[in-house]
DNA sequence: CAGACGACTGGGATTATATACAGGTCGGGA
DNA sequence: TCCCGACCTGTATATAATCCCAGTCGTCTG
């Protein structure tokens, strides 16, 4: 899905923003207009292109006839991921604890899933015991990131540094020690990057 | 808006329907077919009729060229109220920054409005600087609850303590020192009760 | 009882739109 | 070198869709 050409992303992006503003898709000519093409078989072409990899659905002969895939996604709402069952992948049914809507807009990247927070190490960013965060599923992480890692079926919030094959799990607590992980020897797995934070007042007795 | 006739309100949520399952609003024959008319004209005529009545935008020419008006896609989302301008309701259309689509199963009792905070008085359970919360409006706040303040004209979020005629808003951070307002001198308004917290991290560099 | 109005049928002109086909450029592999 | 794929122009055409006109059938209102 995330190999499109940056001319395709452009197009997808401006579906997008089309839908937002107008509430409703494109036409082939209109597509051409804003990118500036003279001939609106191009739009054609690119979004056909786009349907090939899976972006969007194409209604033939339905004037705007162009769908974004990943709509779905939203429809359904994100899981709500409590303890992760060791061994299993984290959006194992198992795990799901409930489904939630939230707006796509309020979060960038795309988030897949929220989970709840155990324990109080990341409490001076404001992460504490039984927040949810949401993630944006990824292996590809930078240092400094807030990330999901799992560790020995251990799944755990921290910042992440890596410093050549030594990967470091900072806490942002005094009270807690950094983790330090050498992929040589151990294994790790990222299972994404924390995009936003989600406290529930009624929940905790934080609040009121 | 709600003097509309039964069919009309029938075409409105049809309309709104087809928006929510296919992503672009319907044809006048979509609209007689769904709704059993044997000519697209009937569609034509309550579309009309439903723009007289100011429920919908007609673009003329556009196909599909059906909006629904900003009124009732805005009843959709919570508002985000940014700054307050001094002396206006909080929830004023020029204080609306954007709305977003939440899940009224994550918070309890159901909030009216996210507000974005400003500093870091209540850094200690983690509301943080730029960090929007989720209120209910309510003037019945009890103590030990975080409570959405306004005196004079500067809206606050902390913690309430009553005392008598006494109300003690209370940091939660050592840094800052608690507001003390006695109602027989100074008026104060009690705009909601802090339901929630929501944190975006693309905004912030606390997250990434 | 005329007349306005909501709720339709049926037909048809006119435009908007999708989409096929025939080109052309440019850069990157095999 | 040749071919391919991404990227475009330009022309053409069938069809999707808007929108105007002329009616019909009730119901309610002055």
């Amino acid at each position: 899905m995330s190999d499109l050409t940056p001319r395709q992303r452009q197009i997808l992006d401006f579906i997008r923003e089309q839908l937002e503003e107008s509430g409703m898709p494109p036409t082939r000519a209109e597509i051409a207009q804003a990118l500036g093409f003279k001939s609106a078989n191009a739009a054609e072409e690119h979004l056909r292109a786009l349907q090939r990899k899976g972006a969007i659905d194409l209604l033939p002969g339905a004037s705007r006839g162009i769908q974004l895939k990943d709509t779905l996604r939203d429809q359904i709402g994100l899981p709500l991921i409590g303890r992760v069952a060791a061994g299993r992948p984290i959006m194992a049914e198992e795990n799901i604890e409930a489904r939630f809507q939230v707006d796509s807009k309020l979060f960038h990247p795309k988030p897949h899933y929220l989970l709840k927070v155990q324990g109080m190490s990341m409490k001076d960013i404001g992460i504490l015991d039984g927040d949810l965060v949401a993630v944006h599923r990824t292996p590809e992480v930078r240092n400094r990131q807030i990330v999901v890692a799992r560790i020995e079926n251990e799944v755990t919030v921290k910042r992440y540094r890596q410093e050549g094959s030594v990967v470091w799990l900072l806490p942002e607590n005094a009270d807690f020690e950094p983790i330090r992980v050498d992929l040589k020897e151990q294994s790790m797995l990222i299972e994404g990057v924390v995009v936003g934070v989600l406290r529930r007042g009624n929940k905790t007795d934080m609040l009121q």
